[in-house]
DNA sequence: ATAGTTAATCGTATATTTGCGATTAACTAT
DNA sequence: ATAGTTAATCGCAAATATACGATTAACTAT
């Protein structure tokens, strides 16, 4: 893909704010969140026994969830617990809650 | 791509909140919507001269925040005024603001 | 009628996402 | 040592997303 030479410049709310929100832009990760938000504690792979998808699917979109920082894992083998990283979920609230809840003082007529 | 048979049922809230989190995982986006809502009131194309990159992304951009129907446009010809989209915005809110507000009574020592 | 302005759309290139089955890795149990 | 279990990863195909320049559409002003 071309990029543009003199690249946009953000600012690391907006970065972190769009990489959560990418986390959660599939509903199939929303599902699993929570899925995992609702167990008294931790979760593991019955996800694939839940939700009809391939495993290796769940798999990767676990990853997704990981590399956002919305979950974490333990390893157990052979299988691996999954729960909610609090930490993340923290700042997820407090990142989106803060830009939706900003009041607009939108007086406009727009359609 | 390949569809699985057996598709993947989700509710009408799960694919709302996607798409609004699909609508915002781009920092460009999210700077968009922070400078349509900071402003007083409308908003026009004067983003194509405060952000560095090509009219066309940016009309594309639009084009997606429109399509989650968070902003709205008014034609005024040559120009178009784009604001939020109030209600939308609300949903986005109460969607996002209620996941992550959820408390989570998770008590495991996941790492 | 002609020129100018703004923004959408088209066409194209490339990157990323999504999904699957097959395989592999990392263990446990026998 | 061997078999079994779970989940990650690989390899592939197809869909989407992202970015750009060029063009077009829809107007206003002259």
């Amino acid at each position: 893909m071309k990029r543009s030479l003199s690249a946009v410049e953000y600012s690391g709310e907006e970065e972190i704010m769009a990489s959560i929100a990418k986390a959660i832009s599939h509903p199939v990760r929303i599902k699993i969140l929570k899925l995992l938000a609702s167990q008294q504690c931790c979760f593991t792979g019955e996800l694939t026994e839940i939700i009809p998808m391939a495993q290796s699917t769940i798999s990767q979109h676990l990853k997704a969830l990981l590399d956002a920082g919305l979950i974490q894992g333990e390893i157990n083998p052979p299988k691996v617990r999954y729960c909610i990283n609090l930490e993340t979920w923290l700042t997820a609230s407090t990142l989106l809650g803060g830009f939706f809840n900003a009041d607009l003082t939108c007086r406009c007529e727009c359609r």
